[in-house]
DNA sequence: GACAATTCCGTAGGTGCCTACGCATATGCC
DNA sequence: GGCATATGCGTAGGCACCTACGGAATTGTC
């Protein structure tokens, strides 16, 4: 049953550098999330990805409200408010209106989502070692995605672009 | 009983190594993603990033089956298909019945996608160019990618998972 | 206290990939 | 030739993010 997704690097990719970097981190990243899911679901352990970021927060740092955890987690507030409508279907989170702004939602771990974040824990604690493991055989890879995320914050890969584009189309 | 605040990767990311990773470079290669069309979009051009494996394949290798075109880029046959729908659509490819094989569709450019192709290659190659910039910037940093992507050939994080687990998974 | 501006969060809808499945055609074997 | 199996491709629906927008509550200014 497994299928070996092969992801040969094509010509296609290593022809366009910066434009054909997207789809191949999207792919890699696809890999990833699918072996984590199907790690989980053979350890009987009903845990979507989607809700690491999340539960990991509220587990590490307390409740936080919607917003604080988008910011911590790097994040849209859309995407945390989604996970949140998710883990709170499953029991997972409790929210509650915080008590001086009334806009405000505070979520955190039910003793159920404690649970099984903590039947989760020595799972992650391995994938954390296979990280260590593929970032030695890798190059240093996971220093690599810090150095390309730093070097796109200082300045994005359009503002890279427009500083070569010879006469600007229009501006 | 920790404070952490204002990191800019996550504490949450880099707490669990390899079950993080997947969503980083998903956030990552989003950004890439809308930068690149962003680019298009402001030169006049209006182009998919999705577009662009199959465009590029077809104007470097020629008319190609939908599974050709697959296999060379490492992406599924349903991606492509799909794909193809909105090129068809935009009126830059044109697929026909192969002769010996009725399930087969031959796709090529059109007139019209190989004019569009030919606009944006300046494009592409000022984008190739940034990547150069940003993977010297970044630690080599698509070296890393590839000896990552190779790793994973050799190895499914899966397969490296399961080779720490202790026991048996589940009873 | 009134009212505009700001902030928090939710819904709607999009993106580019994916798996599961099914249909139609092709191929292998007797 | 007939029939099971394999193959090419399409549709349906999922995933984990996103932007755009809007409603409701808070804050700032007078």
């Amino acid at each position: 049953m497994k299928k070996a997704k092969a992801a040969k690097v094509s010509d296609a990719t290593r022809r366009h550098g910066a434009a054909a970097i997207g789809g191949r981190l999207r792919r890699l990243s696809e890999r990833i999330d699918e072996d984590c899911a199907r790690i989980y679901a053979e350890h009987g352990i009903r845990f979507e990805q989607r809700w690491l970021g999340v539960m990991s927060e509220l587990a590490w740092a307390g409740p936080q409200s919607v917003g604080d955890l988008a910011a911590g987690l790097g994040i849209s507030h859309v995407s945390v408010s989604q996970t949140r409508k998710s883990l709170e279907k499953a029991g997972l989170v409790l929210a509650k209106t915080d008590k001086n702004d009334a806009r405000s939602q505070t979520l955190q771990l039910s003793a159920e989502g404690r649970r099984l974040f903590a039947r989760l824990s020595p799972i992650l604690d391995l994938l954390k070692e296979v990280s260590v493991e593929l970032n030695a055989e890798a190059g240093q890879v996971l220093e690599a995605f810090d150095l390309l995320d730093g070097a796109l914050n200082r300045r994005s890969l359009y503002e890279r672009f427009q500083a070569r584009v010879p006469n600007q189309p229009r501006s």
